[in-house]
DNA sequence: TAGATTACTGACCTGCGGGTCATTAACGCG
DNA sequence: CGCGTTAATGACCCGCAGGTCAGTAATCTA
């Protein structure tokens, strides 16, 4: 030990301010891998850059860690989506929304949230209710208030607004999960989000387009 | 100990045959609640009416367990589900396509295979790709050729069959799960299976049919 | 009914990981 | 520079659950 020790780094540094962010990134990553029950604390840590005790200054236990980091990522992927809607025509908007949607689906956070809530729903209720609550019945209102529109102004054919969204909701979700893993979900493999993301959108403006028989009405009901 | 037990039940009977059945059942049951790291052996055993260490003599370790009820369980609902398949139009075939395949995704197995598959990807790419191509592959595999006959017969408007069976696949599955969660997912709660699935239906023939513009194109609006 | 076979049991072993806490070291301040 | 404060460490504890195996009891055979 010379003396040149006294200019050499710190061990660690005391970082009381950005600790919980790091360790919610780290989490993030770790619990995506192995679930809740099968993470380990030890490797979020390191993967941290602190060592395991750090975690509970911070948090009271795994548990509140998984509950925070679930909150924390959602609200910050919605928030930065939601900035993306426009006014216009109701195709217009609807077009812009799902863009914005996409993105959001598309983040890294999303795929992995999504596994994780789906797979631990049981254990926290609390948790599933804010995901259903500010995930999907927050984008089914804004496309259900669209299509609405959309059909008032005789743009869209008449449809039930919240089942058109829900429509609507099913396709992205369903295609962005499959498109965060191409390796597994091989029928997405070879297409781009870009190409996924356009097919999508024509798809469902071919199922909205207004009846070709708005003059003959009252055909469609069973 | 009376001798009266000599006509009682034995604590326990053989039933070599009948076992791993039973054990898969039980662990389709306890891996659907707590995940592949989270479910205990011991409460797998219970379920199954055996002791522990019954498991270890019909599977060497509790991945392999896993493994095995996620195939059997798949397996057996996907046979059952193709049955259903007949002949007749284009538009006749896709709606018993969809209620045949709707039954199999709303049996009580897939909702749980469905989350653990999703879950534990990582960890069993074997798994996932048989279970990619086993339901998503074959699922979209038939319906493309139903809608390329569609198109060829003029039933349905043209579109690449792949696309639409890709659309069909993601509507289906997304509200299977949203249907076998009706706590958590709330905008179907109030929506039995029939209706959900008449809609899907009817949103998605709407999206197939003809395009209105074979003969005046392009005049859509007023 | 006795003896051989083997399905099954459950106490036990063991390693792993969640959670604790006495100790250490970074940092602010006078 | 030294002192107090507190962020951070990591060795340790301990309960839990995967996995084992010697023993037990059901069933088969003669």
């Amino acid at each position: 030990m010379s003396y040149s020790d006294t200019t050499s780094e710190p061990r660690w540094r005391r970082r009381p301010e950005e600790r919980p962010r790091q360790l919610i990134e780290a989490a993030l990553e770790v619990f995506g891998e192995h679930g809740l029950a099968g993470a380990r604390l030890e490797d979020i840590a390191k993967r941290a850059g602190v060592s395991k005790g750090t975690i509970y200054l911070y948090f009271p236990n795994k548990e509140a860690l998984f509950r925070e980091m679930v909150r924390q990522k959602v609200i910050e992927e919605i928030e930065a989506a939601e900035q993306r809607l426009a006014t216009g025509t109701p195709t217009e908007q609807l077009q812009r929304f799902m863009h914005g949607y996409w993105t959001f689906l598309r983040s890294p956070a999303f795929g992995t949230i999504y596994r994780l809530v789906h797979g631990e729903l049981h254990h926290f209720p609390d948790l599933a209710q804010f995901y259903s609550r500010e995930v999907i019945q927050r984008g089914i209102k804004l496309v259900a208030e669209i299509v609405r529109r959309g059909a008032a102004t005789g743009e869209f054919r008449t449809v039930d607004p919240t089942v058109a969204a829900r429509m609507l909701g099913s396709i992205m979700v369903s295609h962005a999960v499959w498109c965060s893993r191409r390796t597994f979900f091989t029928h997405v493999a070879d297409e781009t989000d870009e190409q996924c993301i356009d097919a999508i959108i024509d798809f469902y403006l071919h199922a909205l387009r207004a009846d070709p028989s708005v003059f003959d009405a009252g055909t469609s009901r069973t």
